[in-house]
DNA sequence: CGCTGTGTTGAATGCCGTCAACGTCGGTGG
DNA sequence: CCACCGACGTTGACGGCATTCAACACAGCG
């Protein structure tokens, strides 16, 4: 009896190519569960035991190493998968997953994942898919850090916060859950300073409103051109 | 009729679990193809037709921005899978890859990729934990970028390329093919000039010897300590 | 023997990280 | 309710590291 209803599923772009009774097995496996705001989902070098679905909210994936340093790897977004190192035969985690806010999220036990695989095989595709996504955007996101200027990668960690979570509003897109400079320096690799002074300078132009813990993008394409301007122009 | 005996791959560590059937299974479908020096094997935006194992040779990966800046994502040895879009349902090249010496190459067209993956399990569990392996050392990459000071970064690379493609020698490990300044600096995200400078420096402290396009790292560990060196020591 | 690609080194510029001080918001407890 | 405190945010000043600019050396090759 499954915990959910498919409807829950269809909705999704994962899912929406998939026969009713495919989506019904995966739910059988599946099961819910509540993580309230700031709580871990997974953990970093924890062995993997699970792959996960955000249902409802948001997830910060963040990857520290030896010397304590901190990146936002990404975030996860309503729908998306999270967790599928067993999809990589990885057996630990490579980064921590954190609810930014309540989050409901849909588990399965990695037990499930071969048959699930075999059974449903627009599952696998689907899987596979992301990581091939992520895996480019992590290349482009090598690239950029070698090769931009802090201003530029802020401007480009701003853009693709609007574009995994903005949300429109009467002033711009708005990004849709609390978040801090720090944490806007640990998507761009620099530090709260920088990010601080380049958030007063946009917002004096008019490309960018911000409050506590709150980021308005009043002018999206104005922002696109700030990412994109090269060195020696 | 196979194309090439068995006995080449049975020597590599992807295929050395494999059953020597499914082997012959998997040289069904592929043919040989010979690279020469400086040629490209596939191109960055290309349409991905066909994947690749590598035979023999060195093969560079680059992945180049819109505005013309490289970066070189990681070189692949004798024995490596490269090109494998297909595993990841992607339609085009994420990045171009060369040949650094004459190179033995073989490749399936990516027809051949479904029924292999069913025929042959274990090939498909292969390519995945070497997309795995691949994408926590580009995840490891992105925070070196966003951490760590040039020195520590070309270190790193230089560590990175011993592991890769060391050879011992009298007078310590040697890169197996010849590499310019320049393309460390790429590998780092600097500039030949700070590569330059740096390598001269070891070189004073004997940690590394240098020639023309050639790298001999005479005291890794001395270079380990190096790259494990902090800001704030 | 000139030319091109590669490598080395010095000097100057400037970006950006660090240090420091202060301001503001929001939650908590008296 | 209000005072307090900690987390978050802003801004200025300074200094150092890394890029840039520049000049030269050297090797290989036609």
């Amino acid at each position: 009896m499954p915990s959910l209803d498919r409807s829950v599923l269809e909705r999704l772009p994962t899912f929406r190519r998939m026969a009713g009774e495919d989506i019904d097995m995966l739910l059988k496996d599946a099961h819910p569960s509540r993580f309230s705001k700031n709580s871990e989902i997974f953990s970093q070098g924890e062995e993997a035991r699970s792959f996960f679905l955000l249902i409802s909210g948001h997830v910060r994936v963040v990857r520290t190493s030896a010397q304590g340093d901190k990146v936002i790897v990404r975030h996860i977004n309503e729908g998306e998968l999270m967790g599928i190192a067993i999809a990589m035969e990885r057996a630990v985690y490579p980064a921590s997953a954190i609810a930014i806010v309540e989050c409901l999220v849909l588990n399965w036990p990695n037990s499930a994942w071969p048959s699930l695989k075999s059974k449903v095989p627009g599952f696998g595709t689907a899987v596979y898919r992301t990581i091939g996504q992520r895996f480019q955007e992590t290349h482009d996101r090598v690239l950029e850090m070698a090769s931009e200027q802090v201003e530029q990668r802020v401007a480009r960690a701003m853009l693709r916060l609007m574009n995994e979570a903005g949300r429109q509003t009467a002033d711009g897109m708005e990004i849709d859950f609390p978040i801090t400079r720090q944490e806007i320096a640990e998507m761009a690799g620099t530090t709260l300073h920088m990010v601080s002074r380049l958030l007063s300078v946009w917002k004096d132009q008019g490309l960018v409103r911000g409050a506590r813990q709150k980021i308005v993008i009043s002018n999206p394409h104005g922002l696109m051109r700030v990412a994109e301007r090269h060195r020696d122009e």
